[in-house]
DNA sequence: TATGAATGAGGCTTCATTCAT
DNA sequence: CATGAATGAAGCCTCATTCAT
C-alpha cells in the first residue's frame, strides 16, 4: 500500500485522492447538492457503498476539497510573500496576485468549488473555514494598505480594493479556457497589472 | 417597495411575487439543489401542492427569477447608457457602474441567485440566459473600449478590465451588509473609482 | 373526512389507525429492527413515502404503539380499581388482573410489542414510558401490600409477588391462541387464582 | 475446534468465547436485528471481516448463543432434577426452580436474548430450537403434574401453573441488578416459595 | 488468523409532482 | 385557488458478506 499517503504530489494514486477528484469534477459541475454520492462513485468507477470505506459521509468530501484547496492557498500565498523584500509593496501585490490567478487557473474546477460551495459546509467546519478564508483575503487587505502606507499605492480604500482584487482574480476560474487566446502567465501578467491599477500603484 | 415589479405596479401582492420572494430568500441561502419545493412553499405560507397552481415547476420558479433579473439589469443598464453622452466614456463608465452596484446592493440574494445558479438551469433557457449575461458584459467592455479609443482610458486590456469591472462588482452582492461601515452610496463611489483604476482613466 | 379523528373507537377507519394496525401486525412478528417500513407499507396498502404524510418517522410509528398501549392499560386498570372497594384486596386483585389478562389477550400482539419494544425506543420517549410501565407495576405491588397489611395476603414478599403477577399474567400474549382449549375467560379467571395463590391468599 | 464449548470454566478465551460474549453484550442491549456485525466485532475488538473466520454468519452467531443457552439449561434441570427423590415433589420443584432463577441471574443478559429472540431464528433450526424450549417447560408443567397426583400440590391447573411458574422465573433476568437490595440466594428462595404457592402446596 | 477494501441489496427518508376534493 | 394524501424515483447511508493480501 505504498501510495496510500496522500502526499500531493503528482502520482499520488490513493483512493481518497481519487475520489476527490472524481468529486472535484462532478460537484464542480452540477454543485454540492446537485450531485449524487452515486454521481461521484461513478466517476471514480467505484460503488457508492465503497465511498464510505474512505470518507465518513458526502459531507466529509466536502469538506477534504475545501480544506485542502484552502490550506494549499494559504501555503502558497504566504511563501510568495517570504520570498518578497517588505519594502517592496508592488512586488508583494504582483507576488501574492501571481500565486493567486496561477493557483485558480491550475485547479480551476476545485476553486470554483471553494469559492461557491461555502454555503454547503456544515457547522462547526463552516464557520472555521470562513476564517481561513477571510484570513487569506486580510493578507490582500494589508498587502494594499501597507504599499499606501509606504507612499507607492494611491488608493484611498485600501480595504476594497484587496477585496476587489481577490474578487476579480478568483473568477479567472469560471471563464479561463485552456484553447483561449491567453496563455496562463499573460493572464497572470494582465491580473498584476489590474491589481497594480486597482491599488492606485 | 418600488421593485415589486411583476406588473409593474407598484404594491404588486401577486401570489407569483410572493413565491418568488420566498424562492428567492431560501434558494440564495442554499443553493437551487439545495432548496426543496417544500421550502419555498413553508417560507411562502402556502402548500406545496399550492405552489403548482402558480409554477408549472421548480424549475420554472428558478427561470422566473433569472429572467427577470438579467432583463431588469439589462434595462437599467442600457437606460443609464442612453442618459449620458457618447462621448464621455468615464460618465459612461461610472452610470452602468453605479446601476450595477445598486442593483446588486438592492436585491443581494435575488442577483447571487443570478450569478451561481446558471448551472442549475435547463436547456434550452440555459443557453439563452447565458447569451443575455454575455450581452450585459459586452456592455462593459465596449465602454471600456470606446474609453480607449477615444484616449479616454490607458488601459491595455479592455476586455479583461471590463470582465474584471463587472467581476468585482457582482461581488458586492456577496459581502455587502446592510449594518456595515458604508451606504450603498458610499460602495458605489467607491467602485466607480476603481472601475476608472481599473480602466486606467 | 369524518372519519379522521382517532377516537380509539371500533370502527375507526383513519388512515393513522390503519397504519398502526399494520405496523402491530408485521412488528409483533419480526420486532421493531426486523421490520422495513416498507412492510409496514405493504401491509397497509399504501406506499412507503405515504406512509411519512401520516408519522414523521419509523420511530414515532412505534411510539403511537406503546403509547396508546400503556395508557389503555393504565386507564383500564385504574378504572377496575375505582369500581371495587378498597376493603376487598382479593377483589380488587381479581379485577386488575382481569383487566390485565383480558386486555393481553384482546390485543395480543399490540401487547406484546409493548413488552418487548422497550429498547427500540428512542429517548427521550423511552424513559418516560418506563416510568408508565413502573406506574402500572407499583399499581400491582401496592394491591398485594394493602391486602398484606389488612391480614388478607399471607406473602412475606409483597413486591416480588407483585411482579411476578404482573409478569406471569403480561404472558398470556405470548401462547394464547384462539383456538386452544381454554376461552378467554376461563383463563382470566385461572390467573385470578393463581395471582391469589401467589399473593398467598 | 477444541477450545470453542464455553464451560464456564475461567480461563478460556478462544475467540469464538470472546465473540460469542461480544455478541451477548450487544445482542442483548437491541435484540439481533437491531444489532449489526460491526458491532459485534467492535465489542470483541475485531474487524467485522475476522468474525468470518469464527462464524459462517452473524444467524450462527445466534444460534451458537441460543442452542448453549437452552442446552446448559436442560442439562441443569435434569441433573437436577436426577438429584433429588421423586417421591418429593416440593424438593423437586423447588430444584429446578434454583437451577432455574440462578442460571437466569447468573447469565442474566444470555438468558434474556434467549427468551427474546425466538423470532430471529431461521428455520429450521428455529422449530428444532423451540421444541427444546416446550421439553424444558413440559419438566415443570410434570413436576406440578406429579405434585398433583401425589396429593402435595392444590392447583386445580397444573399445566397453567407450571407455566406461570417458568414465566416469573424466567424474568428475573429483566429486572435483577447486582446491586439492587437482595442477593440472588434471596431471591432464589422467593421463587422456590412464589412457586410453591403457585402450585398450591 | 487478520483485515482493508469492495459491493449488491436494502435500510429510512425526502423529493417533485399529481390529483381528488 | 388551496391542500391533504398519494407515489415513483431518488437521496444518503448501512448492511452482511466476500476476497485479496
Amino acid at each position: 500500500m505504498l501510495a496510500a499517503r496522500d502526499t500531493g504530489v503528482a502520482g499520488d494514486v490513493s483512493a481518497e485522492t481519487l475520489i476527490i477528484k472524481a468529486a472535484v469534477a462532478v460537484m464542480s459541475e452540477h454543485g454540492y447538492h446537485g450531485t449524487s454520492v452515486r454521481d461521484i462513485a461513478d466517476r471514480a468507477d467505484l460503488s457508492p457503498a465503497s465511498l464510505y470505506n474512505h470518507f465518513a459521509s458526502k459531507q466529509q468530501i466536502l469538506v477534504a476539497i475545501m480544506e485542502r484547496g484552502i490550506d494549499e492557498l494559504l501555503r502558497r500565498t504566504r511563501e510568495a510573500l517570504d520570498a518578497v523584500p517588505e519594502d517592496d509593496p508592488a512586488g508583494r501585490l504582483r507576488a501574492i496576485v501571481e500565486v493567486h490567478v496561477l493557483y485558480h487557473l491550475e485547479d480551476q474546477r476545485g476553486t470554483q468549488l471553494g469559492t461557491s460551495e461555502l454555503r454547503a459546509l456544515e457547522e462547526p467546519v463552516r464557520e472555521a473555514h470562513i476564517a481561513k478564508r477571510l484570513r487569506h483575503q486580510r493578507i490582500f487587505e494589508s498587502v494594499v494598505e501597507d504599499g499606501v502606507a509606504r507612499g507607492v499605492f494611491g488608493t484611498p480604500y485600501p480595504a476594497d480594493a484587496g477585496r476587489a482584487i481577490v474578487t476579480m482574480c478568483t473568477a479567472v476560474a469560471t471563464w479561463y479556457r485552456a484553447d483561449g487566446p491567453l496563455t496562463r502567465e499573460e493572464i497572470c501578467t494582465r491580473y498584476q497589472e489590474l491589481a497594480l491599477a486597482a491599488a492606485g500603484a
